[in-house]
RNA sequence: GGCCCCAUCGUCUAGUGGCCAAGGACACUACCCUCUCAAGGUAGAGACACGGGUUCGAAUCCCGUUGGGGCUGCCA
């Protein structure tokens, strides 16, 4: 293949599960190097098990990938839809000598092979001349000589053939297996750049003696690329079943998918300046494969989560307003629907949109605009019975706040001046108004917010917490 | 077990033989700012797995050891 021509990349997940993260990351650095070298980006559904493929998980690829912003070229194509291809492909490589058919069951190999320095099939049936009707069918690896795998991350990685078994490429009921699949697609297609998890290393020996016996041995392989391995704190590849990696769940705690990325593209590449912080354009205008590194990467939520809050803080604010919204609208809040007003959340948003990291974090910062009462965090209010200066503070509070003027700078002067009358500074005089108000001890600035709840709201809230703490305080 | 990959602060990383008494970011600690919380500012603690080579000189090259990981399916 013509290496100068536009280079062709595919993402090729099974729908096995719930796309995860390591996924995306793949499905990412796919898409940067198709887009970097103004290439052609395939998505590719390898799902030739069909026991195990569902439908709802290549529609969850789809969506997965609709989010995160990797829009493809061409596909998604389904190898379920392309028997044909590897049917023929298994004829030529049966008529080539290539192959053999195995009577062998899994059991059977097991027990052979029990003891034996290299486990593996041991080549039972390699010289048996089975007939290849309803028989699952053998490449024959060679016996001697190497495999070098050509890795632009890696260096040249060399396979010993001896050690390498006789694998299986298409099932008893003549069904293909990845490796055959995988091969004739990436072929079919003109692949030519294979980037993937380095898990699927192991395995690229076998696929480059398949595309040599399909297309000659001086045929010319695509550049592989792989990926070192996205792992947990116990340094274990990520797993579907024992990691949280859905990348829904990071779409439903309200992580921006631009900041998704961003993070997921600092997992194994970096900048060649060490910029962290990027737009989509930028990490695709400086994206380069050879700038990937070997090691593996921990997939810290931590730095995801600041990754995000600097996104954040860089939106727009019309823009934090209209995409924070419509998230709220798709996630479960704690007040009716109903009670959610547009103007209110217009003018605390900017407030908000300095202070979170996530879209998740608005709702405990906003919740008490939309309630009838706020919702009291029990550590706070329990701070504050028994406190003789509580008392003091929302009396006064209430007297003062009734007939002052309802502006940000007055309620923050005449809050002081009554935390200055009974020697409270400013952060002790307001904490039993905060918590009235919102019903916590931390949110937005406290002024502002009750400028926009409205006098009448913040003097029914003071009266409230008053007779609660009243209530509750011992004698 | 066999084959393969990997090895710099807790984490993500910069570093491709001298510019490194190892730089940045997240996290952490202290202080400043401050109506709370964030944000921001300043300071601080914190790493080249080990052992041999090669070299005038090694985090950087080679070998070994150790450690971690992946693969080893009629899964992908």
């Amino acid at each position: 293949m013509d290496t100068n021509a536009a280079p062709k990349v595919r993402f090729a997940p099974s729908p096995t599960g719930y796309f995860h993260v390591g996924s995306a990351r793949t499905a990412l650095f796919n898409w940067l190097f198709a887009r970097r070298n103004h290439g052609t980006f395939i998505l590719r559904i390898e799902d030739t098990d069909e026991e195990r493929g569902r439908e709802e998980w290549v529609s969850g690829i789809l969506s997965a990938l609709a989010w995160l912003g990797l829009e493809c070229d061409e596909g998604p194509y389904r190898q379920s839809e392309r028997y044909a291809l590897y049917a023929d492909a298994l004829t030529r490589l049966w008529d080539g000598g290539y192959l053999y058919a195995c009577g062998c069951s899994h059991e059977e190999v097991l027990e052979r092979t029990k003891g034996n320095q290299t486990p593996g099939y041991d080549g039972h049936c390699r010289e048996l001349g089975l007939a290849r009707e309803g028989r699952a069918l053998r490449f024959r690896t060679p016996r001697d000589g190497t495999t070098v795998v050509k890795d632009v991350i890696r260096g040249a990685v060399e396979f010993p053939h001896r050690a390498m078994e006789d694998f299986v490429v298409s099932k008893a009921n003549s069904s293909p297996l990845f490796v055959l699949a995988n091969v004739v697609d990436d072929i079919d297609m003109g692949i030519t750049h294979v980037i993937r998890g380095e898990d699927l290393l192991p395995s690229t020996p076998k696929g480059i003696l398949l595309w040599k016996a399909l297309e000659g041995s001086e045929v010319e392989l695509p550049v592989f690329a792989h990926l070192p391995m996205l792992v947990n704190e116990k340094r274990q590849k990520l797993s579907k079943r024992r990691d949280p990696v859905s990348l829904e769940y990071y779409r439903e705690q309200g992580y921006l998918p631009e900041a998704f990325c961003n993070y997921l593209s600092l997992l194994g590449w970096n900048h060649p300046l060490g910029k962290e912080l990027m737009t989509m354009k930028e990490i695709v205008q400086s994206f380069s494969l050879e700038d990937v590194n070997h090691s593996p990467a921990f997939f810290d939520v931590v730095k995801l989560t600041h990754i995000d809050g600097e996104h954040i803080r860089r939106l727009d604010s019309d823009e934090f307003i209209a995409r924070s919204s419509a998230w709220l609208d798709t996630v479960t809040v704690p007040w009716e629907r109903h009670c959610f007003e547009m103007d209110t959340y217009q003018r605390i948003a900017h407030l908000v949109q300095e202070r979170v990291a996530t879209f998740g974090e608005i709702i405990p910062m906003v919740d008490f605009f939309f309630l009838e009462s706020p919702v009291y965090d029990k550590v706070a209010v329990e701070s504050l019975v028994g406190n003789e200066t509580t008392q003091r503070m929302l009396t006064m509070a209430l007297n003062t706040f009734s007939d002052c003027s309802w502006e940000t700078d007055t309620l923050h002067e005449t809050t002081a001046a009554m935390g200055n009358e009974i020697g409270l500074k400013l952060s002790k005089a307001q904490a039993p108004i905060r918590v009235a108000v919102t019903g916590r001890r931390v949110g937005p600035p406290l002024f502002e917010s009750m400028v926009i709840l409205g006098r009448e709201k913040v003097l029914a809230r003071l009266q409230a917490f008053a007779t609660l703490v009243a209530r509750t305080t011992p004698e």
